[in-house]
DNA sequence: AATGAATGAGAGTTCATTCAT
DNA sequence: AATGAATGAACTCTCATTCAT
């Protein structure tokens, strides 16, 4: 009964989430290749192909809009994390999936993304602070590391003398974006290798004696 | 019986000296609080207590005004960096003392700039291309901790089998900034047990054998 | 049945150039009472009573404002000099007649816009060698006037003793502005008369033997 | 018995006259070379090699600094022109004489200032209107030419007919300045040329008969 | 719902003028 | 008298946001 009243209902409301997926995926790009200062909704509303203000339609301010790409590039990354959390292996074996999912394919650039924005004052500021949501998403990650790391240290596998917030935020760091960046870009290395490389330094910096 | 005329000179000299580097100081005081774009010429006026043209006398610009920022910077952290590596001992020991170095004092919150800075593109077009100066004593920066690796895989201290490449960036990260910052703050380390206990993680991880 | 389609465009399209006339017409204006360097954007935008950033929407900068009101006066006065100059009369009848018709009603107070901005060192360098329509536009209308006299000269009309340059110059200054100007308004001459004895003066004073 | 006194005092007063008269020189150049406002105070202090107050001890005001150099050149134009009127010729040869002098040597450029000035709003608004003195000497040198066309009427040289106004505006448009320029410029005409052949259209136009 | 013209606050920058030295 | 650092009003231009259509 519901459902010929849904089903138009629901058409408009498929096709208005694909445009709304749609701005955020050409946000994010014109994000990455200009930074947030430097992007306007104008090119991003040229470059999807409609008005300037059909975004303001899907998105309150710029602000929010930037919001959106972080809490669903987090949640998407989140996502995945816990999939890779469910097998049944090591600590360390799920920290080292965990550094090449993150490493790999499309996370690459978003985690540059979500880790330069989570190193920006001002932006910190706006986006952490009010948001608050993205903070919470940005804990749980954390927590899930720090949660994976303590299992270490209790099975023996990691240094238990190593305080784990600073084994969280080494972790963190790795994923750190432009020197990592560099290396592939101009060292030709691939990113599972660089990946691979880091986790050798970490894991071997980490672990029981 | 030349006081009379260079005192005068140099009177005048100092103060102005003075009051261009109250001006830096105050930029990167306001430049660490809001970031780059938020930070506008008339407020770095006001809390120096000047007009807005003032500063213009001594800046030509909002972009030179923030380059001679990282510039000073860059150069007192590489002048340390130099009296650090002129000790005789193992290259480990200098690298370790390079990491304390850095994490010290005002370097803490400078060496956060100037790694954001190099981590954002909008900004690192305007400054590293632009400025060629900056980029050269960056790339300095880089070459004298890339040939103390080297130096420490030659004496059988690191392993050979790492790039150094990848040991160079992983030692930046790091200094890589909030995740750390949070440390101290929040979880009561001080730098210099934060710098420690990254430096037990790294080098155990890039330790021969 | 394109109508529908069409209407609202060319309604938005018809609406859109009446107020980027209407800026124009009132840019003018405020150019003839004050000058182009005592001219700004905001009292432009009061005037018309519309927003400084809708001027923007319009033409991108200051300098192309002016410049497409010098175009748009020179295109109309050349139009109208092309038409003057399609009857089939002697060299020294379209002459007078061009000189009445850039006399006449509102090319009196253009010509001098046109004239004074040509004698200005300043935006001579900003409009006729950058915008090069202008300086075309200019050309062409010298060229006319060098075709005409040469014909008349040939024809046996004028001097052909005299330098046809000269000639040009010389008809070109009895455009002159605010001398002229004076005897309108002062000395209470039409437009007309000035111009007829100018022409009396001019051509007697080139006519051969 | 004042000599003792005032002969330091002249010293000092000749010194004065003499940067005063260096600012004016200098001041002129700019003004040639980029037009009024495009010519910076700071500019004519360093190529004066003095400091920017320096010339506020001479002039008042960058207004008043102009108006100095009007009044200056308006002076020497009406005391030659006072001179070549004095001689005992014709109405006509004393004009001819005026035209070869105005186009002569330094007053070329001079005369193109000070007819660019009479011509534009702005300027004239502040120069010719707020400085009567200027005003005073422009009406001089107009009511000379008047008295002298007048005299040439009456004496049977000139057309009767033809109004002294216009009369005198065609003549001072032929001092007219770029177009006339370019002639002397490109064309590799001298001033004494393109003044003659003026002379020759100007004065066969006006003459009786 | 979609548009895009209009807005206006706010940015960086310039420069005539002042005034303490 | 000479200086030039300091001032601040005024400028051009940008862009997130709004709203009539």
């Amino acid at each position: 009964m519901m459902q010929p009243v849904t089903a138009p209902r629901s058409l408009k409301e498929k096709q208005r989430q694909e445009r709304e997926a749609l701005i955020l995926q050409v946000a994010e790009e014109v994000l990455m290749e200009k930074g947030y200062y430097e992007t306007s909704i104008d090119e991003i509303a040229a470059r999807v192909g409609i008005a300037k203000g059909t975004v303001y339609l899907h998105f309150p301010s710029k602000e929010d809009l930037f919001a959106a790409i972080f809490e669903r590039d987090m949640q998407n990354i989140m996502d995945l994390v816990e999939e890779t959390l469910s097998t049944n292996t090591t600590a360390r074996a799920r920290m080292e999936a965990i550094l090449q999912l993150l490493y790999g394919g499309i996370f690459n650039k978003r985690m540059q993304l979500l880790y330069s924005l989570s190193n920006n004052t001002a932006l910190r500021h706006t986006f952490m602070e009010k948001k608050s949501c993205m903070r919470d998403l940005w804990d749980q990650l954390s927590a899930r590391v720090t949660a994976l790391l303590e299992e270490g240290k209790a099975a023996g596998e990691f240094d238990a003398a190593l305080p784990t917030t600073i084994m969280v935020s080494a972790f963190f760091s790795l994923l750190s974006p432009r020197s990592f960046e560099r290396l592939m870009v101009e060292g030709q290395m691939s990113a599972e290798e660089v990946a691979s490389d880091l986790g050798r330094i970490y894991f071997k910096g980490i672990i029981a004696n």
